[in-house]
RNA sequence: GGGCCCGUAGCUCAGCGGUAGAGCAGUGGACUUUUAAUCCAUCGGUCCUCGGUUCGAAUCCGAGCGGGCUCACCA
């Protein structure tokens, strides 16, 4: 074919000449009918042939000319329908030519069936009303290219109805989710991306920079912190879907940037948030998909019906490992097991970060099936409350399901003396090296020294959620716009004309 | 960041040391119920980039850029 410029340049000419004719990018267009509907409504007349008058509008996806007469298809958001142009019925029929695929079209027209049985739009008046620049993929073969899939996610829409599909589900999930806690009196909220501290979570975060103030600010990890000040301020449930931000690899598993759900709930703890993260998950399942058991085809069958199956952090390492970690109290001892069982470690890693990379090597992967984890170290949690009768661990869950960590929830540290020892404990951590470990807030430890009430708190990674609803692998396919390397532009056509030269 | 794999026409892909190919899309023509319309003709390429080996490189080698998978870290 002619290269890219050439195409571009045939389809700015045909701009051009419709342009003569009138406005092929009109702001007003009418359309009595979506493709659907104007389907359905032949059919509910009793199919008498030009009886029903339409006006269709949609994006051209095939054209079938026949010299003097045509056949076009059109499709909208509904579905697609078929146009019949005549030369002899329309004074504009020469006009055709000038029509790519792509292009948007207004029809105007009575509808009838075919001798094939399809039900057809014969036009009586048509014209463009988005003349388009650049071909689309191409219909038969699609768009294949991850890169250009995810680059140009308009395309991939476009060509691909699975990630519209899956577009649409994750739109639905996060509905649903946030239905689910308004119809439980939870309180939707707002808080800083732009925090002093990026506390709440373990990871290291962006900066940025505010010019008039002359200071950095950090994007924010977790929304946890900002949103256990509003239990101190009176609130009772409340919950926050957002966007936080960590300064991570990027992998098919993790985007710097990806939506957290959290939720507060006073006078709760973590058995009332476990039995309601089953009712949550397992509701939006039920919402958006019909049904509680997922089966795809890259995943192994998962029931998501209640109640999911319990154990604890100690015992499902000594399950899954025969590694009890009260043997190895330090992080010497921890790190020598390590090596033994050949589960790689950084440098300079601390107990927990080691005694987590063993959970993550050999216990949640097993993790299949719904399954809580219940009672964490408490070195793995400097903000969950610890246990009445252990100190060393907390009460905290985390729900696994398809081997990664779908939620995280425990009972809200509250005690503003431990959380103040802990949090100097962390600093300490950071002090020395550890940059993922938690930084002191004072902002936060003066809110809870004027009180907050018991709570239940929760965290899920929407991501994460859509992953496991839609069964898709990789994270990459539910988010629209995942994060890319930057990639110089070829500039084609900016400005409306295309570069020099091919 | 490490390992493995990939990069050829707008799209989907062949070719893998000897003149750069196919289908679709485009352009011109025929065709008034086609539907992946059909038929005839035709245009179209820094074979990712740079360097090397060779009489000769899309093809072999090295480096770079981009991508995919994977490991590490995390959600």
């Amino acid at each position: 074919m002619p290269s890219e410029h050439e195409l571009f340049q045939q389809r700015l000419d045909k701009r051009a000449r419709l342009l003569e004719a009138g406005d092929p990018y009109p702001a007003r267009v009418r359309r009595t009918h979506t493709t659907a509907e104007a389907i359905a409504a032949f059919v509910a007349s009793g199919e008498a042939e030009g009886a029903v008058e339409v006006s269709v509008v949609g994006r051209v996806t095939a054209q079938r000319m026949m010299g003097k007469a045509a056949f076009l298809d059109v499709r909208d958001a509904t579905g697609r329908i078929q146009l019949h142009f005549r030369r002899d019925a329309l004074a504009n029929y020469e006009d055709l030519s000038l029509v790519d695929l792509g292009d948007f079209l207004e029809v105007t027209g009575t509808l009838f069936r075919t001798r094939t049985g399809e039900v057809t739009v014969a036009a009586t008046a048509w014209r463009v009303i988005t003349k388009t620049l650049l071909p689309l993929p191409d219909q038969w073969a699609g768009l294949k290219d991850p890169e250009t899939r995810a680059r140009q996610r308009y395309l991939d829409l476009l060509a691909n109805e699975r990630s519209m599909t899956i577009a649409t589900q994750r739109a639905q999930i996060v509905s649903a989710v946030r239905r689910f806690f308004l119809n439980r009196g939870f309180l939707e909220v707002e808080t800083p991306v732009l925090q002093d501290q990026a506390g709440g979570a373990a990871a290291r975060p962006f900066t940025t920079h505010h010019n008039a103030l002359d200071r950095d600010f950090f994007l924010r990890i977790s929304l946890e912190l900002h949103l256990k000040r509003l239990l101190v301020g009176g609130f009772e449930k409340v919950f926050e879907v957002g966007r936080v931000f960590r300064n991570e690899g990027v992998s098919f598993r993790h985007n710097p940037e990806f939506t957290l759900l959290e939720s507060y709930e006073a006078y709760a703890d973590y058995e009332d948030v476990a039995r309601m993260v089953e009712a949550l998950i397992s509701g939006v399942a039920l919402e958006v998909l019909g049904g509680t058991n997922l089966v795809h085809a890259d995943s192994p069958d998962v029931s998501l019906a209640p109640p999911f199956a319990r154990t604890t952090y100690r015992a499902a390492l000594i399950e899954h490992a025969g590694i009890d970690y009260r043997d190895y109290p330090t992080t010497e001892a921890l790190a020598a097991l390590a090596h033994d069982r050949r589960v790689p470690i950084a440098e300079g890693a601390s107990w927990g970060t080691i005694l987590d990379a063993l959970m993550s090597t050999f216990v949640e992967p097993k993790l299949i099936q719904p399954t809580f984890i219940f009672d964490y170290p408490t070195a793995l949690s400097p903000l969950a409350k610890k246990k009445v009768d252990d100190p060393d661990t907390v009460e905290r869950f985390e729900l696994f399901a398809l081997g990664y960590e779908i939620a995280n929830a425990y009972s809200e540290l509250n005690d503003p003396v431990d959380q103040r020892a802990r949090m100097v404990e962390q600093a300490a951590k950071r002090a020395e090296g550890d940059d993922e470990a938690e930084s002191m807030d004072e902002d936060f430890l003066i809110a809870l020294e004027h009180g907050m009430p018991p709570a239940g708190g929760l965290g899920i990674g929407i991501d994460r959620l859509v992953q496991l609803l839609t069964g898709e692998h990789s994270l990459r396919e539910v988010l629209l716009f995942p994060a890319l390397r930057e990639r110089p532009r070829d500039g084609t056509n900016i400005e409306g004309t295309p570069p020099e030269g091919q």
